[in-house]
DNA sequence: CGGTATCCAAAAGGATACTG
DNA sequence: CAGTATCCTTTTGGATACCG
């Protein structure tokens, strides 16, 4: 893989859209919830506690255009909409679970990392 | 890993500001770069291509700060300044790769999903 | 309940000029 | 060469109101 590959065009090319997608603020979260287990729209806005309805609609979207996750929304009243992860969600989710498992595992380097950094410079 | 951890606190917790660094926009494409081998800043700045002066520098500095990149000043003129992963760099960069890799060789699901998703709705 | 539409504030990011 | 400082534009995201 060459690094110019992915900013050379004009617009961005394809499949770093999609690392923008899962990686996003709210798509990591997202995806990380879904793989668990399948939620209706407002388990997810109170399992992620801070996300906006529009914030969590539009990630939501996003994902399911992408084909990572299922809307399921059921006609009956009042609505009831289930989203779960497809395959390629499942797949997506793994990968974004082990950088957020890498991440917290580290943690106590970075953080060692960044007092040595910010004391060089006080 | 509970996702309401992610987001709980005022403050985002620090692990998930850690995953923020890696998976920006120009984080991702400096890892993968420096990942290959070590690179010079103007050096960097050619291989992204799209980035900026000011943005390449607090990328930089923020990945530096982590403890994920060496930065090694040479004192010499004109200033020569190296570029390099630690070890701790390096374990990031494998598995951003790897979510990066994931896109590429997904990439045409991705794009068939869409096809469906957006004809499902002309 | 599960959204959409609108408006506004905040943050990210680019262009340019400048410096050691 | 390797940045920093400043200004300005673009993008992101939250709050609110409304709808089927």
């Amino acid at each position: 893989m060459d690094v110019s590959d992915w900013t050379a065009r004009e617009e961005m090319c394809p499949h770093r859209l999609v690392l923008e997608h899962v990686t996003s603020r709210w798509g990591v979260l997202v995806l990380i919830a879904l793989e668990e287990r399948s939620h209706r729209f407002s388990e997810l806005r109170r399992r992620i506690g801070s996300v906006s309805e529009k914030m969590l609609a539009q990630t939501l979207q996003i994902l399911e255009r992408d084909g990572l996750v299922h809307r399921d929304a059921k006609p009956v009243i009042p609505p009831r909409v289930d989203y779960s992860l497809t395959e390629l969600g499942r797949e997506a989710a793994a990968q974004v679970r082990a950088l957020a498992t890498w991440t917290e595992r580290r943690m106590d380097d970075v953080l060692k990392a960044r007092l040595e950094y910010d004391e060089a410079r006080s």
